[in-house]
DNA sequence: GTGCTTGCAAATCGTTTGCAATAGC
DNA sequence: GCTATTGCAAACGATTTGCAAGCAC
């Protein structure tokens, strides 16, 4: 994690902070678990009883539009969200439904720009799916 | 589109063959749009004012595990689906919401395998984000 | 006090499930 | 006749919307 703040992280962002908004971006600073919306929102009701799930929609659209997070389509069942840092591909666990990262030096990550065909590429993800190696390990025992 | 029959390849891909999943998996092979479950459903009914959503559904299922068609989850709002060809890149168009093919042979495509971390990938999509061609060309008009 | 933010309740919509009717061998 | 497939209606669940109350400057 950075060393700034995450309220100094939302101003860089544009975010105009409150108790909400700095701890759903906290959340997805500190938990590296590819939350789902719904993750997050049971988490942070112990810390904010009084939190809504819209407002945790409502923030984490703000924060994808901000650049402040990511939105991963990795899983067709729910959306994801990781905070926004070097870019780096991903891998779903068709098993377990746990979602790792894959370190940008460990797999090839692809450039954003113009694409053949004229279009204009703003964003690339790069996705995996398989059975990760916890549930490999697993099914050996069976 | 291959030169063989759809009811052949069903078969290729062990899919008993019916009325209703020949219909789904040619209108997968010759229509390149990547279509939603519900384009689907609302273009077959021209042909088979019987369909229901849910054989559809069931189809699209059927077919994705039997490795007959591609599910991707580039748009956050519905999966869409695609036949089985040449392993090839994902172009959404946030303005517009096309999904284009990108060739093999103009970006790279990740291989799958081992990957590091000891997950086994079986499976690996790469899609973009941006605006279209046409969306740019609407863009310089305004 | 004005404008943005929050949060409740209801609506929406893609998808799945339960189950009875039907078709194919 | 038995088994797999189809299709309807209802259920489900994630997300969005409408709107009133609350907060901040």
């Amino acid at each position: 994690m950075d060393k700034i703040s995450t309220y100094d992280y939302l101003l860089q962002h544009q975010v105009k902070p409150s108790v909400q908004r700095l701890a759903v971006m906290d959340y997805l600073r500190k938990h590296k678990t590819h939350p789902t919306a719904d993750d997050i929102y049971v988490h942070l009701l112990k810390e904010i009883p009084t939190l809504s799930k819209t407002t945790v929609y409502n923030t984490l659209r703000l924060l994808v539009e901000h650049g402040a997070a990511r939105m991963l389509t990795i899983d067709e069942r729910n959306v994801c969200f990781d905070a926004m840092v070097e870019p780096h591909a991903h891998f779903l666990c068709t098993t377990c439904g746990r979602v790792y990262d894959l370190p940008t030096d460990e797999v090839s990550v692809a450039p954003v720009g113009d694409l053949p065909g004229g279009h204009k590429a703003v964003e690339a993800d790069l996705y995996y799916r398989g059975t990760c190696c916890h549930c490999l390990g697993a099914e050996l025992k069976n």
